[in-house]
DNA sequence: ATTATTTAGTGAAAATATTCACAAAAATAC
DNA sequence: GTATTTTTGTGAATATTTTCACTAAATAAT
């Protein structure tokens, strides 16, 4: 089934074979992948008969032909723009974030209710909140990234919801209301490393055990 | 089975939790706390019932009592130090980040390849790359967040590892060799994104079918 | 006191996700 | 040109995760 895991997969494949190609390489076989990737031979093979990907029995795939499809199935064709709402640390760092780029996604703007973090003429845009939605309007913008604390989500995302925004990336710890129809993707760095500090604390005993 | 997903459910009902307890509430009942933190009250219930945290038939759970044992399970009787290693965008960002700290963890210094980023002085220090096994040994920090490029990560991983730390938040987007007996929970926001945008055109071409 | 109601706790069932295993196709070897 | 090897594609099997559904305990109502 097509889920969110899946997709990553997908991503990673594409990245993978991108360093494979750069490589010179030409063709790449399922358990190659997998390996480079970190999943199973198995695991390759079924995420691209998902999507109807399909290469030569005994012959593998080509790598062109296989970055083509997953360009096509993540939606690289053309560069996707998307804007940030926030500009404290987090949302500093992802405007500065070169990585982004690399993979066809271009920050367009940033936005922010304090008026000190405003400069129209950076290189990218870092403009008053207010101005958010005409932007949002008049560049077609359709995924965000919200950055702002979570006492301001709420509002920040209704005004997004409002300009016709229809993806988030959300950093900020809060649950929207009146998300229908909408897709968002949390992302909590304070659970991430819980996370890690549970699994090492749960280590540590198992060993002294 | 316990696994990251249940662990992050975890804290999340804490972070809920606390949220309840600061509004005046006593107690909880499954489907109250489900519902705030977007999960089934059958899904709070079988998480509990996991690490054996019990309530009362009727009597929902006593929030002092159920946050007390999350802490304790979530391993934050004390604080945890935690370092961050490459003070780039994002690394900086985390350093500045003041979420952890509601949470009792405390980034407790910064390190750096580059002089220019270091600054011995600062609220929290930012050291020399080289300075870091020692400072990982004598104040015996377990937890690290990468945060470097890609390209520095192996040999920043490895270090890290010669030094003692047994868990990784890791934002730089690779897969780290040798990684046996140590947690690394891998964060990547190229791919966050990515996923995204791929639901986005997935439900706009839904609509337009 | 007895009955009714609510809610935790938990095995069983259902839903999801991953891996297995093998047939079929393609390439290679002989 | 036939046999052998390799690797895909996929249905079936397995594993994992979530939800269901019901019992039993606690509380409230009568």
């Amino acid at each position: 089934m097509v889920n969110k895991k899946c997709i990553s997969r997908l991503s990673r494949y594409r990245k993978t074979l991108f360093r494979f190609q750069e490589l010179g390489f030409v063709k790449v076989f399922s358990d190659t992948l997998g390996e480079a990737v970190g999943v199973t031979a198995s695991q390759v093979r079924k995420d691209f008969s998902l999507f109807g990907i399909s290469g030569n029995k005994r012959g593998g795939y080509k790598i062109d032909q296989l970055i083509d499809k997953l360009q096509n199935i993540l939606g690289k064709d053309e560069d996707q723009k998307v804007i940030v709402v926030g500009l404290g640390n987090i949302g500093n760092a992802l405007i500065k974030y070169k990585g982004f780029e690399k993979e066809g996604i271009k920050v367009v703007a940033g936005f922010d209710i304090d008026p000190t973090k405003i400069n129209k003429k950076a290189d990218v845009p870092l403009l008053p909140l207010e101005e958010m939605e005409d932007f949002v309007r008049q560049n077609q913008i359709e995924v965000g990234i919200i950055a702002v604390p979570d006492i301001a989500g709420q509002q920040v995302f209704d005004a997004m919801i409002a300009a016709g925004i229809k993806g988030f990336l959300n950093f900020a710890p809060i649950r929207y209301q009146n998300a229908d129809d909408v897709i968002i993707n949390n992302v909590n760095l304070q659970i991430e490393l819980e996370n890690v500090i549970y699994f090492v604390n749960a280590l540590i005993k198992k060993k002294t055990k």
